[in-house]
DNA sequence: TTGTAAAATGAATAACTATTCATTGATATT
DNA sequence: AATATCAATGAATAGTTATTCATTTTACAA
């Protein structure tokens, strides 16, 4: 608390008048985060483009905002494992979830994607490929490129697409 | 450090006899636990078995042992993205994805799989979904049956099938 | 049994940190 | 100017925790 005080330029007791606890604090900072965070994801997405093209700027926006804002993305993810998660955390997830959710489905309503799977499946196939390409960029140095980034999408379209 | 003497059945100076700090303490707990767990990936696996087959055990194992020991995986990775990993942990973990990427390969000359990917790229392919799968089971009851495992394997065989 | 080296002990130390609250400073009102 | 309300301050408090070391216990050889 005495760190967040000098950041701000305030005493370590103002920040008690505006936050109950420590958690408090934590806890309102992570909600922001999240939010600021889930809307890049979609930045200039427009539902009239490509579905597949679509697709590809979603996590093409995903994999370079966590490459950018690594450290936000670790302390959210951190954050979501500990203990101090209550419902309205699970509930925001969820709610971020739900346009990237309808997006497959509209896929599947299209015939592009295969409907014998479920959204949640195809969506965890995604998230988890760019999340550990993000991660070995930023761990490892692993380089990216044009190429890289297009062989990237292609495979993760291959495991979805009808 | 008290509480781990007490798991422990001895007294906190005792651990003193045998670790330099509390950091060093943590050190071998990492290399140890990083060691059985990947330990356990491999298990029963041969490679007289068809490719496919043999791969698809591989990350079962993975699945299963992750969820089964979450709070192992779970500290590994926090452990891993901290600022205490050194030289040491790295190499550790380069020697360990060795087999895999000694198995991808073997699939690449036998012309299952995809060669203009590089192994880093299909490894993290699979890697990050099935992690991604385990912990929505732990974190959220994701539930799982034969049919999931089976879809989920076949959707990564299709990301990186010739 | 006695003496000695090694191992274990845990109270004391020192450093850190979240939280409080009596005091000070700023702002608005009469 | 005087008063009242509200906001900000930061030293003091109370609690926690890694580490040390003088003392005790154990293991073992003579």
């Amino acid at each position: 608390m005495g760190k967040v005080a000098k950041q701000a330029n305030i005493a370590v007791g103002t920040i008690y008048l505006y936050f109950k606890h420590k958690e408090d604090l934590l806890n309102q900072f992570y909600l922001k985060l999240y939010q600021v965070n889930v809307d890049r994801f979609l930045e200039h997405y427009s539902p009239n483009d490509s579905f597949r093209e679509g697709l590809k700027l979603i996590w093409v926006n995903y994999l370079k905002h966590r490459i950018n804002h690594y450290k936000d993305s670790h302390f959210l993810e951190q954050y979501y494992k500990s203990p101090y998660v209550n419902d309205n955390h699970k509930r925001l997830a969820e709610q971020v979830k739900k346009p990237l959710h309808d997006i497959i489905q509209k896929g599947k309503e299209l015939g592009l994607v295969r409907s014998d799977l479920d959204n949640e499946m195809i969506f965890l196939g995604m998230l988890g490929f760019f999340r550990e390409l993000a991660d070995e960029y930023v761990g490892n140095c692993y380089i990216f490129n044009e190429d890289r980034i297009n062989k990237a999408f292609e495979m993760s379209w291959n495991m979805i697409k009808a």
